[in-house]
DNA sequence: CTATAAATGCAATTTATTTGCATTTATAGA
DNA sequence: TCTATAAATGCAAATAAATTGCATTTATAG
């Protein structure tokens, strides 16, 4: 545990952020499984009490200027956050998701078959290039409630 | 113009949906030059006074809801709708984006590497398979600005 | 043409997000 | 270790976003 709270102070470090208990609990929590949280979900996993909701939203979008959190949508009006790993390094957990468009669970994709930026996106001239590659669809369990 | 209305009215009876002046500007917005568009977006670029706001959000919804309409997060809290492709079948436009983090500008792909459904996907058992594919960049302006 | 279920607009409500400000906390430098 | 200061936090209040209820209109099946 230590080892990787060590991680989040390095991260909130490099980005010129002080580094708080709030912060690195948030951080913990988005890592524990990959998971993809909303600001509400984020709010209540919180050990009770922990952190006001505007601090909440306040860390929340203050991490996703820096570049430490992405958003996804999925589907159902709500905005969730994940970290952000990076795509084209060697050492991160990238992965991917497939999700139940119904019940909105997410299973983990380890495999990545983007290895390497494509030549025809190199050309487009931008920089910290890095991408997002998601399944969607209707998992077994839903197929059989419909 | 005619033969794509032709088109929305289709999609539209095939979701067991009422066809209207309103759904049928609101799908020719979305696939004007496949924009991504939020709530406010669609709303303001009807024609004015077209629809009401709360029009749009239950239309929105209802599309999303029959799968018309898939959403996107781009990182500014804000949710944006597209016209939802088929990403395996081939007569559809199903495309991918590259989006700028800073100005949000998104370039459209047409090119897309994922041409059939991995075989690992096949086997967990999923129906009405699905992805999307979006690359995130920092683009060419915004480099200089910064 | 008519009946009916769905879609729409408007007003009002509820929920989500942001802002201002006083207080606390992290951290760079003495 | 202590101190100054800039950033982070909590609370109250304000603003904005999304939803609901209901009366009216509209699309469509028969």
């Amino acid at each position: 545990m230590a080892i990787t709270k060590e991680k989040w102070i390095i991260m909130l470090r490099a980005a010129g952020l002080k580094v708080t208990p709030i912060r690195i609990h948030i951080l913990e929590l988005l890592a524990k499984d990959h998971q993809l949280l909303s600001i509400e979900g984020i709010h209540s996993s919180l050990k009770k009490g922990t952190a006001d909701f505007v601090t909440v939203y306040r860390c929340i979008r203050k991490f996703e200027e820096v570049g430490i959190l992405t958003s996804v949508a999925l589907g159902d009006g709500l905005i969730r956050y994940e970290l952000r790993e990076d795509t084209h390094s060697k050492d991160s957990h990238h992965h991917h998701h497939l999700i139940c468009r119904i019940c909105k669970v997410v299973e983990l994709i380890q495999e990545c078959t983007i290895k390497q930026i494509p030549p025809w996106l190199k050309k487009l001239g931008y920089s910290e290039l890095d991408h997002r590659l998601d399944f969607f669809g209707v998992c077994p369990k839903c197929q059989r409630a419909a």
